[in-house]
RNA sequence: GUGGGAAUAGCUCAGCUGGUUCAGAGCGCAGGAUUGUGGCUCCUGAGGCCGCGGGUUCGAAUCCCGUUUCUCACCCCA
């Protein structure tokens, strides 16, 4: 039996369950107030949702992806990333009849087959948000609003925000000629994989990280002079709304990302503080023709997603602090013997319906013990059950926080142990 | 898929050029000192096929090879 979990996974628990729940909340609140609801998509869809969805020639679709036969000789994929699936879900369930735009969110662990490092596992969480039906600039503002917003009421400060446009269909067409023609005469100085590129997608040369071909393209045309009237007019409007709303941004014009359907605005959210090359905390752009390539009305669309795991590397790099919504009152309830159990039972019972979390020795111990315990373990209440508590019903609470003390009937009615037991807080 | 480093107790690590102080420390955990009251202190205890497999050797945690996992980087992305 291999007791370790499968290469670029992992287990998730204590401390780290808190930032997650934090960041999650974070988000939710927001997506709540620009009126998002939410999507759960199955972590699974036929193979061809992600081929077409995300394109054939990108990395992922050629490398990364966990693809497997199910018993019935379908091929299915685990999902790398959430836009295509919830496409698929917009049309299957013809959402836009409902009304447009649609806007949801979604929250779930993606898989992509990598080598894992730092801030890259196998499987990963993010969370994000799709604005379908709706072309205006100012959605894009809006969903760049949410993005920045998220990383704002996290703690984040020293982000950057890159902006950029890849153009419509038709101008992405001319400025790829332009761009063919330009570096035509050094095409074959360029490493393997941008030759590849230079017939499959010229544009992800932009991505290349070889000297060599940094080199080449350094003065070449970059798509963001060659954009057409109506998505110049676009970005800029975006950029304006940017302004207006006070967020920081800056335009890099080889910005290009490793998905085939975006069209127009994309956008990457990075931390310089993050130590670690993986640095991109979030990311996204338009899909204006997704919809429609899959069978769908014409809707162009706007998303983004942000890596959950990422987040919270940085925020413990930091130092920044989860908030909890756990209540702060909790009691610990101490036995001095074993005939006491009977009533530990009942005061753990009366505790708990009156929605005061408690805990239970569950062993007799020292008193002192038990308190060091208590303590440890953050309750800011302790009960000791003994004999005298046993014969009198009336039992002394102790305020571990405050090392204040009180006592508590157990017999009065619920209202009033819940209100006495507030009240020492 | 490519390249570097690493793997000893729950955690952080020590363990020299192979040989009864080589199965170790600190922290944590459990119990006690303490038969009804707090973070200290002291005592005691549990826990490891030294990642796994092979080789060299009279003898391997230690040297060699393989493998797995972790880690860092490339590629790519979140």
């Amino acid at each position: 039996m291999v007791l370790s979990s499968p290469r670029g996974t992992n287990d998730v628990f204590g401390e780290d369950i808190k930032y997650r729940d934090f960041i999650i909340n974070s988000a939710k609140d927001l997506f709540r107030l620009f009126n998002y609801s939410e999507i759960i998509t199955p972590a699974f869809e036929h193979t061809e949702v992600f081929d077409r969805g995300i394109g054939k020639s990108t990395d992922i679709v050629k490398k990364e992806m966990y693809t497997f036969t199910d018993k019935k000789g379908r091929s299915l994929t685990l999902r790398p990333e959430g836009t295509a699936s919830v496409v698929r879900a917009i049309i299957e369930h013809k959402m836009y009849s409902e009304k447009i735009p649609v806007k949801l969110f979604y929250i779930g662990n993606m898989f992509r087959y990598e080598r894992p490092q730092k801030g890259r596992m196998r499987e990963f969480s993010q969370l994000g948000v799709e604005a379908a039906g709706v072309a205006e600039p100012f959605i894009d503002a809006e969903v760049i609003w949410i993005l920045n917003s998220i990383f704002d009421r996290i703690g984040f400060r020293n982000l950057k925000l890159m902006i950029n446009s890849v153009g419509c269909e038709k101008c992405r067409r001319d400025y790829i000629r332009v761009f063919k023609s330009y570096i035509k005469p050094e095409v074959e100085s360029f490493c393997p994989d941008c030759k590849v590129r230079y017939d499959t997608n010229p544009l992800r040369i932009f991505d290349c990280k070889v000297e060599q071909c940094k080199k080449i393209i350094e003065g070449s045309p970059k798509i963001y002079q060659h954009i057409c009237a109506d998505c110049r007019e676009h970005i800029l409007k975006v950029c304006h709304y940017l302004e207006k709303m006070g967020i920081n941004y800056f335009i890099k014009e080889e910005l290009v990302r490793g998905f085939d359907y975006y069209t127009g605005t994309i956008f990457e959210i990075i931390s310089d503080d993050l130590e670690s090359v993986q640095n991109a905390l979030g990311g996204g752009g338009r899909y204006d023709n997704l919809i429609a390539q899959f069978g769908g009305p014409p809707m162009p669309s706007i998303g983004f997603a942000i890596g959950i795991d990422r987040t919270i590397l940085l925020m413990r790099q930091l130092n920044i602090k989860y908030l909890t919504k756990e209540l702060k009152s909790a009691a610990y309830i101490a036995l001095l013997s074993d005939k006491f159990y009977d009533t530990g039972l009942k005061v753990t019972k009366l505790l708990r319906e009156n929605n005061i979390p408690c805990d239970i020795s569950y062993k007799v111990r020292p008193l002192s013990s038990q308190i060091k315990t208590a303590v440890r373990d953050g309750f800011s209440h302790f009960i000791a059950i003994g004999d005298d508590e046993i014969k009198t019903g009336v039992f002394n609470v102790k305020n571990l926080e405050k090392h204040t003390q009180f006592k508590l009937n157990i017999n009065d009615s619920s209202k009033n142990i819940s209100a006495v037991f507030r009240s020492s807080l």
